[in-house]
DNA sequence: AAGGAAATTGAAATTCATTTTCAATTAGAC
DNA sequence: GTCTAATTGAAAATGAATTTCAATTTCCTT
């Protein structure tokens, strides 16, 4: 097992990647690069992890008032088609969003009280999962594992 | 990991088993029983796995045309509050319920083709996962762990 | 066996995130 | 610059989940 150590915000370097990325993407598929798919682009990858377009927006509003949710929903759909992020749903429903590099996979934990999210990587746990699938003549494509319960903070004063 | 092997349907003693427990649920919480959740529970029982609402609605409404939507949906809720039902939420995002025992776990392997859904059990992937909690203090309550791809009849002809 | 308080029911209305629609605007190829 | 197709943002639509509310039913108390 093993620590995502990723920083909340990435450095300028992955960012400007990334968005290079991104215009390769529109690119390749007809779509248009615009100011608003910019500045969406970016404040997202500054932002960092599991926002959900309702945040994202609120964020973005603050600079840019001229941007609405439609735009910033229908980005975070074409940053999670180019493979620049990930979507995920936890327990409470929400859509959220988080910059994914391509390589980089990993699960979470997700404390039911302050709702803080923390990501790791299990190898052992994912060629287990590979196996059971096997057995199944199942073909695994992706998995998504949570575990919920009380973070370190929580399970004291709970 | 070993399969779940649960019978489609469950044999009438643990039908009547669980109704019971029904029973004595409500009676404890100041609920009452009625004809309503009698029906609603004993439908739900014999249907067997991973139905919605409205999939347990549209069985009952062939029979009973004067149980509402609301009614099933909110004895779906108390089952599961009594520990009779597992709610699930998979990839389409629509809350499923299945019948559970009390000491039963399973996770489950998904078609993204056919939507068929196979039932694992794994001791080793749960003491893992249960070990990756404890290295950050995390203190685990339940889990989630889904496996989505193709089952073996799908991932032939594709 | 009534009586009555409290819970339940079912239809309809509401909520809320998400998705679609559409007329006006913009990007970018030529 | 011109033109066409893509994009934008406001508003409307969607759809599952949930709440509301008046009528009905349960079941505890007499
Ligand atoms: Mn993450
Ligand atoms: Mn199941
Ligand atoms: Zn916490
Ligand atoms: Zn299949």
């Amino acid at each position: 097992m093993k620590i995502s150590g990723r920083p909340t915000t990435e450095g300028s370097r992955g960012i400007k990647q990334k968005k290079e990325k991104l215009k390769n993407f529109l690119k390749e598929k007809g779509f248009k690069s615009t100011r608003q798919r910019d500045l969406i682009a970016s404040e997202f990858l500054e932002m960092g992890e599991h926002v959900t377009a309702e945040e994202l927006y609120r964020e973005i509003s603050k600079k840019y008032t001229d941007i609405g949710y439609t735009t910033v929903y229908r980005t975070l759909k074409l940053l999670n088609q180019s493979g620049l992020a990930a979507e995920r749903v936890f327990a409470d429903n929400l859509t959220r969003y988080e910059p994914l590099s391509a390589e980089d996979h990993h699960d979470h934990l997700i404390c039911m009280k302050c709702g803080s999210i923390t990501e790791f990587q299990d190898l052992r746990i994912e060629r287990l999962q590979e196996r059971v699938a096997d057995e199944f003549g199942f073909v695994a494509v992706s998995h998504k594992m949570e575990l919920y319960g009380y973070c370190r903070k929580c399970k004291d004063n709970a």
